[in-house]
DNA sequence: TGTACATCAGTGAACGCGCGTTCACTGATGTAC
DNA sequence: TGTACATCAGTGAACGCGCGTTCACTGATGTAC
């Protein structure tokens, strides 16, 4: 259900939709303007209101866009992970913090490119982040091995994204990539197998 | 030497960059505005162009100071909690993860107020948050145990920032505060001893 | 000590521009008979 | 099958507003003689 009739404006909409998904995760909160966007889907700035109350709902809707963009990507990198033998965690802190994550942030997690915007968000775009970083947190539990401690999902979860962001503000070059590296050979020693 | 002579001018200078570290670690980069920042200042907005070249360059005066002033806070605070005998890296830990620092983005560390904007920066700017990650980085290499492995303290920091911006982001409520106690639980345990 | 003048920090009006939002209109689509 | 009309997605001009930046000016400070 959801995707069964799908009339023009609903397309439209999607489209518009997909657009500032990706602008979002690329340039921020404040680089999503509502002319650009209609501009980028091929239509004029007017017809905006007929799909979205206000720009701030546009925001609100393209996070959880880009939420569940970036959720079918990473699962179908971890099942290519899983495919070739490798472990859950694996495959998930491998995707994660792979260095095409590093240089297309327009297509991928919305909370490592967003997170130090989150707070300060509208209480409807804030509660939308808050929701991605469960999602992301029991993707990671889901990956973890099955007796993981309970707080181990959000432990990694905070490591996964301030490593990525912190590679990205070094820049995608030897220090970036190092610092990436260096975090996922920590998770998976750290946490690959279960603890005793 | 750089607090001898102090002019009128400079003092005005200071102001102004004071000011402005605190607005942009609270309300980020878009949210630094010329008029605003010099109204706060107790000044008007022609004399902006006096004291900095561009707003540009605001911003990447106003990162330093903000690395400047959080950097200071944080050694203060660690020096309290080794006064009170604990380690050097129990009392940085307990410090950057404090809930005092969940609530007061103004006065904190300005990569975890700002570390998803900075990629988008100015090279100007950008190569400032590098430079503050590198200070962020030493200063848990600092306080790590002597034996720790180079790669620690990158990791470490990652933790920090990416624990930090969650938990802003879920809130300054219960689920907040429990992420952010889960990875000081955590950080604790793995590193405050030297590891085998 | 007192006057004349240069220096300089800060003022406030004005600029062009892009923003989010509104709204009267157009032209295509689909239904009624 | 063909005509008349209602519906509706998208157009494009216009709005008020706040932004970064410029610039002629003011008034206080400090130096020269």
């Amino acid at each position: 259900m959801d995707t069964a009739p799908a009339g023009r404006k609903q397309l439209t909409h999607d489209r518009i939709l997909d657009t500032a998904a990706r602008v979002l995760r690329k340039s921020g909160f404040s680089g999503v303007g509502v002319a650009d966007i209609m501009k980028r889907a091929g239509l004029t700035h007017g017809g905006f209101y007929a799909h979205f109350p206000s720009r701030d709902a546009l925001l609100a809707e393209a996070l959880v866009r880009a939420g569940q963009d970036s959720q079918a990507r990473l699962q179908r990198s971890v099942a290519a992970g899983e495919a070739r033998s490798h472990s859950s965690f694996r495959s998930l802190v491998e995707s994660y913090l792979a260095e095409r994550h590093l240089q297309s942030p327009e297509t991928g997690c919305p909370v490592a490119a967003l997170a130090s915007e989150l707070p300060r968000q509208s209480e409807t775009v804030r509660a939308a982040g808050a929701a991605r970083i469960a999602s992301l947190i029991s993707a990671v539990q889901d990956a973890l091995p099955p007796d993981s401690p309970a707080e181990t999902a959000g432990i990694v979860a905070s490591q996964l994204v301030g490593a990525l962001q912190i590679a990205r503000t070094l820049g995608d070059n030897a220090r970036g990539k190092r610092h990436l590296a260096a975090s996922r050979r920590f998770l998976l020693e750290q946490f690959e197998s279960p603890r005793s």
